[in-house]
DNA sequence: TAGTACCA
DNA sequence: CATC
């Protein structure tokens, strides 16, 4: 068994399958307001395999010409992000474990071929919050390793419905998605996987904080 | 290094 | 790794 940062949590079938279609639809209205667009890597152009698109205040993109960053308007459309769906709100207040609602919900695409390389979330100005993701749709290989790229990593099946937490000493946890295991779910009609990964961004604003 | 190649 |  190798060792597990702590903060890093597992949650297995954390929505019914009646929550996910629930959690499905919300997620569909969203795509519909602000379609999925083809990420590209900083300086190089190169697109990602994943199509994403964001709800909430402030959303996650890149390209060629600006890399990495936060903004509040889709960059096809220029619109601002729709809300963030209440099935992920209370998702958050649940087992966020940090007093501020999240920000940003990025919702990405894979496809059968699509898969994502290590990396740690850390475009963030604010890691006290944790990263909490949800997996809908097909089954895939997720590997989670320790705050720097070399080192050991641990490998789960994400099965539709299951949640997965990265806070505390794993926040910065390099982690990514080596393959997804097509026909392993019947939510998605065309197959395929999507995942939801709510993040704070910024520091509580200071008309959020009670004292 | 949110890309790829390669390996166990 | 080649690239920024």
């Amino acid at each position: 068994m190798t060792e597990m940062l702590p903060g890093i949590r597992y949650l297995p079938a954390y929505f019914s399958a009646d929550e996910q279609k629930a959690l499905l639809e919300e997620v569909r209205a969203v795509v519909a307001q602000a379609p999925l667009f083809v990420p590209r890597m900083p300086r190089t152009g190169k697109p990602m395999s994943v199509r994403m698109t964001n709800c909430g205040a402030l959303g996650w993109v890149t390209d060629q010409e600006r890399g990495y960053r936060y903004q509040p308007i889709h960059p096809v459309t220029g619109k601002p992000w729709p809300p963030i769906p209440p099935m992920l709100l209370d998702l958050w207040r649940a087992v966020a474990d940090y007093p501020f609602d999240p920000e940003a919900c990025l919702i990405n695409y894979y496809d059968a071929e699509a898969k994502m390389g290590l990396h740690q979330d850390r475009d963030e100005q604010d890691f006290d919050a944790p990263v909490v993701s949800v997996s809908l749709g097909d089954t895939c290989r997720f590997r989670v390793g320790g705050k720097t790229r070399q080192g050991p990593t641990v490998s789960y099946k994400l099965q539709s419905g299951d949640v997965f937490v990265l806070g505390g000493e794993g926040r910065l946890a390099f982690h990514g998605v080596d393959r997804i295991y097509p026909g392993t779910s019947t939510l998605l009609k065309n197959g395929g996987r999507i995942n939801l990964t709510l993040r704070r961004v910024t520091p509580p604003r200071a008309s959020e904080i009670i004292t």
